[in-house]
DNA sequence: GGAATAGTGTCTCTCAGACACTATGAC
DNA sequence: GTCATAGTGTCTGAGAGACACTATTCC
């Protein structure tokens, strides 16, 4: 049918019609001031050039060996952010008019990082994920989405974790799930399924404390069980 | 950097990057004598040519609104399939190695059908869903991870009721959610949970039965409120 | 001691599995 | 009646929420 037209570099031979535009978009959640944020970068190019944004960019097929390392690739260049976050694909978002520059694929994944790891840029902006500005693109639909896979894996794994440090308490690890989870969740229960699971351990002795008085908490961390299969459910 | 080069149709006019080949392959599984089967062709053109593969094709960014609309019309064109299916993306494969013809993109979804739907055509096989040959790509990758989210998903969803006719019994309900997952189920639960959820309804004073004698059973389809919000849980 | 925060014990309710029971048809 | 399949009632155990209790620190 319609012909393969020569491209420059690692040239597709066989190819029988011409590619979409293949994008990589990220959603970054953190928790700042105990609120769920997603960053959003002012564009600097066109299309929408000024407006906040996902931080994404186009998949380079001489650079990138598959999306996901478009994504980390992403991270790296416009958040300056090497690691320590949790990514996952999310979902793919196709189509003709989801971009003015045509026919287009964006292949969004979302990543969920403690705030103290993002450095704080001119371009980089938190945007309430409860409460979001229009975007351009479809990337309202992708936050969306992405916010719905957070919290409904947040209900059975320990994908929270990502937004603490290293060791933490249970009760700020109570108080992460709350936030993202956006609901009350049982301080007691919670307990026991954290620690009869053993998704985390004790961190030898060490305590902590409070501003004021108070007992202090014993520190945890995730277990060695629980950072192998992170994926798993609890 | 790099300059796009032209395209004959809805061309792209400041993509900076080639872009890769960009698929959409589909996992269409169905039950064959009790047994969960994945469909795949005979692949006419290269590369793999000859072999057994998944169907499918390039997007036409001319003809396909989005992606789910190329994973229909790859259905409809090689296996004659029209509907009566259920379809969701499933993942994204991608990178430089996972097809000769060079960086490539594969929306995978995968879709779930009864048997009597699926027009008998010389190309097309049915491969016992758990015991996969070396198939070409990845698509053993993609046939496993689909029956990982199939399974996951039946979990707690009616995706089973599409592998039957628009009224069953309970039995066959339940008969099929054992196949598709792999397991015993207790059949007394499961009618509870099925009836008390309102997830069928009964028809009318229909009744039925088999070979040699028994008592009938109620005939029962998918209520109005389970085919509204399909994607819910049970 | 009191205030503040950390952590536990116990009751109750729900729900799923187990399994013995009853129901309705063909013969 | 028997056989075969359909469908129900009831017990039990696991787990989550509710919430009152105890523990450990600072002052």
């Amino acid at each position: 049918m319609r012909q393969g037209k020569p491209s420059k570099r690692p040239s597709p031979e066989t190819v029988d019609y011409p590619s979409p535009i293949a994008t990589v978009d990220v959603a970054l959640f953190t928790l700042r001031e105990g609120t769920l944020h997603v960053l959003a970068l002012r564009r600097a190019a066109p299309p929408f050039a000024g407006e906040l944004a996902l931080p994404g960019g186009y998949v380079h097929i001489d650079e990138d060996v598959d999306a996901a390392d478009t994504a980390r690739r992403v991270l790296r260049e416009k958040v300056a952010l090497d690691d320590g976050y949790f990514l996952e694909q999310l979902f793919t978002f196709s189509g003709r008019v989801r971009d003015p520059r045509g026919w287009s694929i964006s292949i969004a994944y979302y990543a969920v990082v403690r705030f103290e790891a993002i450095p704080q840029q001119s371009a980089v902006h938190l945007i309430p994920a409860d409460d979001l500005p229009d975007l351009p693109f479809d990337h309202n639909r992708i936050i969306i989405k992405a916010l719905e896979r957070l919290r409904g894996k947040s209900a059975y794994s320990t994908l929270p974790a990502y937004l603490l440090p290293e060791t933490f308490t249970l009760r700020q690890l109570h108080g992460v799930y709350e936030r993202v989870m956006g609901e009350r969740l049982d301080l007691a229960s919670f307990r026991r399924k954290i620690e009869d699971q053993e998704i985390v351990e004790a961190v030898k002795g060490e305590m902590r404390q409070r501003p004021g008085a108070g007992r202090p908490a014993q520190l945890y961390r995730l277990s060695a069980r629980t950072l192998r299969e992170f994926d798993r459910m609890i």
